[in-house]
This record gives C-alpha cells, sequence and structure tokens, in this order.
DNA sequence: AATGAATGAGCCTTCATTCAT
DNA sequence: GATGAATGAAGGCTCATTCAT
C-alpha cells in the first residue's frame, strides 16, 4: 500500500511503457520488436502491456502518434524566420530543419525511423500522419518552390519541383546504410547537416532558376 | 511417367525456392517472412531451404542479388546508348532506366521493396550488394555528372551532385504510399515513367548547368 | 474450487520439472534427453523449461547440482562420526558413505549415471560442480589419507593415494554393466554395500600402512 | 568408369566410413555424432552409411567390433614377460600396459572413450566385449593377485583385490576431466604413464602384502 | 554401384498472450 | 490495480533417411 512511493508510482507505467516503446520499435519494427525487450527497458512487468494496451498493436500505435506529435512540436515548420526572408532564405530554413530533424542528434533517430517504417509499410496511423504532419510541410515547401519560379509556377510543375527538393532531404536519411557503405570515410552526422543543407539548397536553388526557362535539346 | 506433370519441373528447386521468396522477403521484411510460408510458396519441403541454402539469410542474401542483377540485365544502366550520346541523353538514360527498374516493369513491386528495405535496414547481405552492384552503378552516375559539371567537377561536388540526382529517383518507391496520399489522383505507375524521368533529368541538368558558378545571394 | 485436485499442486512447477529431469538426463544424457519428454513426464508446458531455466543446459545444471546436494544431505561425508574418531574410522565412513550415495538408496540409479555422465562428459556444469562439491571432499578425504600416512604424507603421495581410494569407490558405479556381466551370480546392491566398504577400507589401510616405508623389490 | 583410379577406389568406401567412424562416435557417443560429420570427415557421399550399412546403428556396432580386436592385437596382455618374472613384475607390466592403452599417445584416446560409453550405455555388443576381452584380461590379473597374496588367496579376496587395482587404472580414464579440474597444473599425459604405473603399483603392492593377515581395530 | 537431391520428423527456443492470484 | 507464472503456437534449424537417377 505504499507503492506510490516508488519510482513506478502507480499510473506512469502507461508512460514509461510509452518512452521505452518508441526507440524500440524505430530501432528493430513492429515485428521483430519484443513485448520483453520494451518491457524490460520500461522496467515494468511483462503483463503491462496487454493490461495497460491490450496487445502489442495497440501500443505501437500510441507510440506512433506520441511521437508524431513531438517532432511537432520540436520544430516548427517554419523555423521562425521573420516574415521578409528571401525565397532562398527560406528554402535553405526548410532543408536545414528538415535535415535537422531527421538527422540531428538530440534524439538518436529512433522517431525517424520510426515514421520512415511506416511509410514504407503503412498501418492505418499512416492516414493521420500524412493530413496531420506531412501536408501542411509539403504546402510550405510549395510555396517555397512556387516563390522561386516565379512566372514559371504551374501547379504540375511546383509539385514535381517540391518532391525533388525534399527527396534529397530523405534520401540522407532512408538510405543512410548505403551512404556509409559508398563513402565509409564520410561521417553523416550532426556536424555535416549544415554543408549538407547548404549543398542540397544550392542544387535545388539552380535547378529552380533554371528549369522550364530554356526547351531540352 | 516421364515427370510429374506440373510441380518439380525439373530439379529446379533452387530456383522454385528463390522465385518464391522473393515477393515474401519483399512484402514482409527478412524477419517478418518464414521459411514455412517460403516452402510452401515455392511447393517444396521445408528442410530444402537448409540444403540448399544452409540458413534464411543466405537464402535472402542471394534473393537480394538476384533481384538486383535481374534488373540490371532488364534494364541495363546506359540504356543502349550509343558512345556518342551527350552528357543530357546519358544522364536521362541513366534516370530513365532507374525508375523503370524501381517503378516499371510487370512485376509488382517486391522487388523495389526488398531494395528499400534492405536499405534502411541492412542485413549482412548489404556490404556484397553495394560492392557487386550499386557501386558500379553510382561510379557510373558519377561520371556522367562530372561530364556535365565539366570545369567545375571536384570530387566533393561530383558525389554531392549524384547523390541529388538519385535521391530524386528513389523517392519515388520509398515514400510511395505517402505519395499516394499526398496525391490520391496522381497514378504513378509505369506509364507515368517518362514524364517523371523527364522532369529529374531537367530538374538535375538545371541544377548542374548553375551549381558553383555563381554565388549564392 | 480450493486448486486442481491433483495435478499442479502448487506453484511447484519448477520442482517437478527438476524431479523430472533426473531420471531423464540420467538415462538418456544431455544431448539425447528433449525438453519435450522433461515437460511430458512433469505434466507441464513445453515453454515452462524456458521460463524457469532459460534453456536446456540451465535446467541440466541445476538438476546435477542439487542431485549431487541432496546426495551429500542424505549421506554426509563423516557420517555422523564423533570428534575422537581414528583414521581408520573416519576413512571406513568415508567410503562407506560414498558408496551409500552411488550404489544405494531407494532411487534407482539415475543420480549415479547422471554424475557419471558429467565427468566422462564435461558440460560447463562440471565446473561448478567440481569446486561446489567435489573439491571438499578430495580435501576432506586427502586429511583422512594424510593423518594415515603420518610421517611419509609429502602433497603428491597424498593426492596419489586419495586418488587410489576414490577410485575404488567410483569404480563400482562406472563399471557396473561390466562387473554385471563378469561376475552375473554376484548382486552388486544397496545389501553389498557393507561388505565393499568394508573390503576397499582395508584395503586402503594396508596399502597406506605400508606404502613409502619400505622399497619395492 | 575411371573410378577405380580415384582414391576412393570403389569398395574402400566402407573402410574409410570406419575409420571416420571410430574418433567421431568416441568422441561424441552415438547419439551426438552426426552422420553428416562422419561422412564428411570420411570424403564420402552422405548417403554412403546408409548405402554401406543400412543405418547409423550398424556402423556403430561395425565400428566398435573392430575398435576391440584392434586394441588386443596392438596391446597383448602379458606385455611379453619372461615366465621367470616374480609377481611385483607381473602386476607393473599389467598396470603399466593397461595405463599405455588407455592414455597412450598413438591413438588419441577415442577408443578408450568409445569403450568407456559402451560399458556406461551399453549395447548388445557389450556381452561380446566383455567374453572376448576383458574376462581373459581380468583372470589375468586374478592370477598375479593370487601368487601375490599367496595362502590368504581365497576366491572372494581375489576378485575383491583384482578389482581394487583395475578400478585404480581406469579411474585415470572414466574421470579424466574431473582429474583435469582438480589439478590442472598436472597433465595426465602419456609422460606420466611411468609414473602413474609405479605408484598404483606400489599402493597395491603394500595392500596385496598387508591384507588379510591382521584384524581390523 | 554410388550419389546429389529431397524429405518428414523432431529438436530447442521465442513469442505474445492469458491466468490466478 | 498489477503481477509472477504459465501457456500454446510458431519459428528456424538439424537430423537420419530415402528417392531418382
Amino acid at each position: 500500500m505504499e507503492k506510490e512511493l516508488l519510482a513506478k508510482s502507480d499510473q506512469d507505467t502507461r508512460r514509461r511503457l510509452m518512452e521505452a516503446a518508441g526507440p524500440i520499435f524505430g530501432r528493430r519494427g513492429f515485428k521483430a520488436a519484443t513485448v520483453r525487450e520494451i518491457c524490460r527497458s520500461a522496467g515494468v512487468n511483462l503483463a503491462a502491456v496487454n493490461y495497460h494496451f491490450g496487445d502489442k498493436l495497440e501500443l505501437y500505435s500510441m507510440t506512433l502518434s506520441r511521437c508524431m506529435q513531438g517532432g511537432l512540436a520540436r520544430h516548427p515548420i517554419d523555423g521562425g524566420l521573420s516574415l521578409t526572408a528571401t525565397g532562398a532564405e527560406r528554402l535553405y530554413a526548410f532543408v536545414h530543419s528538415f535535415l535537422q530533424r531527421i538527422l540531428g542528434d538530440g534524439n538518436p533517430d529512433w522517431q525517424g525511423q520510426l515514421l520512415a517504417r511506416e511509410m514504407m509499410e503503412p498501418t492505418a496511423a499512416l492516414d493521420r500522419l500524412v493530413e496531420d504532419l506531412i501536408r501542411p510541410m509539403f504546402k510550405q515547401l510549395c510555396s517555397i518552390v512556387s516563390e522561386l519560379l516565379g512566372a514559371r509556377a504551374k501547379p504540375a510543375l511546383v509539385i514535381l519541383c517540391a518532391r525533388s527538393v525534399v527527396s534529397q532531404c530523405v534520401f540522407y536519411h532512408h538510405s543512410r546504410p548505403v551512404l556509409q557503405r559508398l563513402s565509409p570515410q564520410e561521417r553523416i552526422e550532426s556536424q555535416q547537416v549544415q554543408r549538407l543543407a547548404r549543398h542540397i539548397t544550392d542544387f535545388s536553388l539552380a535547378a529552380l532558376a533554371g528549369i522550364g526557362s530554356e526547351e531540352r535539346g
């Protein structure tokens, strides 16, 4: 009856479980992650997952949605730019904050992995993820691209170009194991984020400046 | 007697296993796929995997490399270009054959999924895959990019630009579920491959034409 | 309801497993014994071994050490001798309790077989067995031998003589099948234990009295 | 059709199998030894065991009986002593040749292990082993003991004493793993055979000289 | 006569889940 | 409300054996 005095004070078992589940689901994937490992990591009883969440899948869903909300809160889409920023500045800000989110140091990438897995092997949770998080972000990028394209900004071209920009960012996350093997000496880490953001921005600015203005030979 | 009329047409248990393993590993991933399901699907005995491949990982490894070699055979990197092709033509050929390999073909999507999974969650098989297939392909792209950059082709820049090109291609595969939800009306299928290849090439050509020659404002 | 009437009388699955494991490991050996047979014999679920012991080897290890401790508890090394006992009395007590342990008791032969197997074909469990149980027992025998040798008790000789004593005891167990075939009419059973203990003690006392004092002819 | 020219010339596959089977059965035991390992070691096809011997058990039986015959041929029971040898000399010769057989260097003990296993877990083959090999050897030892006991040589005492002698020899084989752990620094190898034979003989001679002549107090 | 290929039974282990306090 | 104990289903793998040349 003095249980409340212990660290595992009653109801926060739920919270501990979700905090432990995030990295493990992220690293291992839904199937390969085990309830045992999560419970051990959370320091709770093996039966706690079924008791608090019913089953493994429900714990996964909860973890995923909590992860989304957290990511959105920590890295606002517009990175706190002034309204007078140029298109190039806004593009750099977008790219840099995107890279920061998926390559950054604080949380060791499990959030990125968790979302990336969900994107490859979608569950019902992906629909909400797209509407709440991804679509707003993509619309913002489209407006930046649109501004940079100026008169050439037809809707179809804007979307294609926005995809070209964002693809360069996610590439460094999705393909990281391949990149590490192709260039073992290069460290794709947080110190490199600036350099990568600079290149992606430059590449994209040049592309946006040139595309559509001349006919292809 | 001659043979059984349908199953086990020759002594091709090995081939049957690999053909059955591809889609299953692709759909489920290495861990979640079961040897039992693969054997059932191949119509062979459960122990056949051990006999022919030693263990599950080796079967996976073989399947993976056969999958990529098959893709390369059907869509050679240079798409049958003449030696007099311009840099722009070679870039288009590269991009188009790449997209064809991962989006086109009759085969559903299991080949793409298989490779995408391996890149996100590498097993021991990735090392061989990178050395045997990815690195040569990447080097070829680097030579194209280098030609297009001309005098500005410093090694570091060439690599970054090659990544920017290839990232736009893989994006359409890795992020397909997200794209389908962002633009439900758009059908990202083999008919679209030409249009996408055209855009990626144009975007990249413009970028390669402009990058490094002028300072960013 | 109270409980089930017969099986699973308490929460003694652990104990039931160890009791079932003893005879089976003894009869079949570690490798040939199967977890399935042990669980069936114990009336518990197949996964209980993993839950309670981690794996088969740990169950074996526990069974082994419990078996030897049980034997020691039933037949203490010094057989309840007074402190004023002579060396000859202590030697007889040692030999008699040793034989009782491996030949006597109601239990059939599985305890002896279990230990004999482990000594011939050691697993990781033997190390612990030697340190915890065999070495103390051997040291006790050495002290008895040392007392009987008196002034001739050089360390090397003490060890060799102690081995000579203990070897005569274990022989009746290890070589039982051969002895039964050599002397079919003789019943090597618990009734004979006293007679055998008497011979081994006499033989060893005479040896210890004579060895080292005279040159061999 | 030129198969006869190869090393695996036709029929000696049988011989190769039996030669390979001996050490493997000896080291691992019947159950733990695998047909695969034996065939690989013999350099023959996996199916050869079943083809030549019907099954694994028959190969084991053949190997065992061949091993017995070989052991008998190499180490004659009486070690080539002159007929004028004293009892003490004959006892030493017996002990030394016995130890040589089970601890000696030439064949790395697999024969001893094979026989020891058969003694602990007898199959039908043990009967023959006892009659052909062990009983003659034991009778010879009895005659030596009888000579040394002189007037005290009652049949029952002779047998008990002969067992006490032989038990000290086999002990160094059966309990070798325990001895290695009890005295890790001591190397129980062929160089030691002489020293051990000397001790066992001295111990036994002293015992035989003293036993039965005086009453135990 | 001899073998590469294939098989089915069985092994130990792991898993998410449920039960009985 | 929360947990240690127990469970049944399944997984990958190994084995001796048989089949089809």
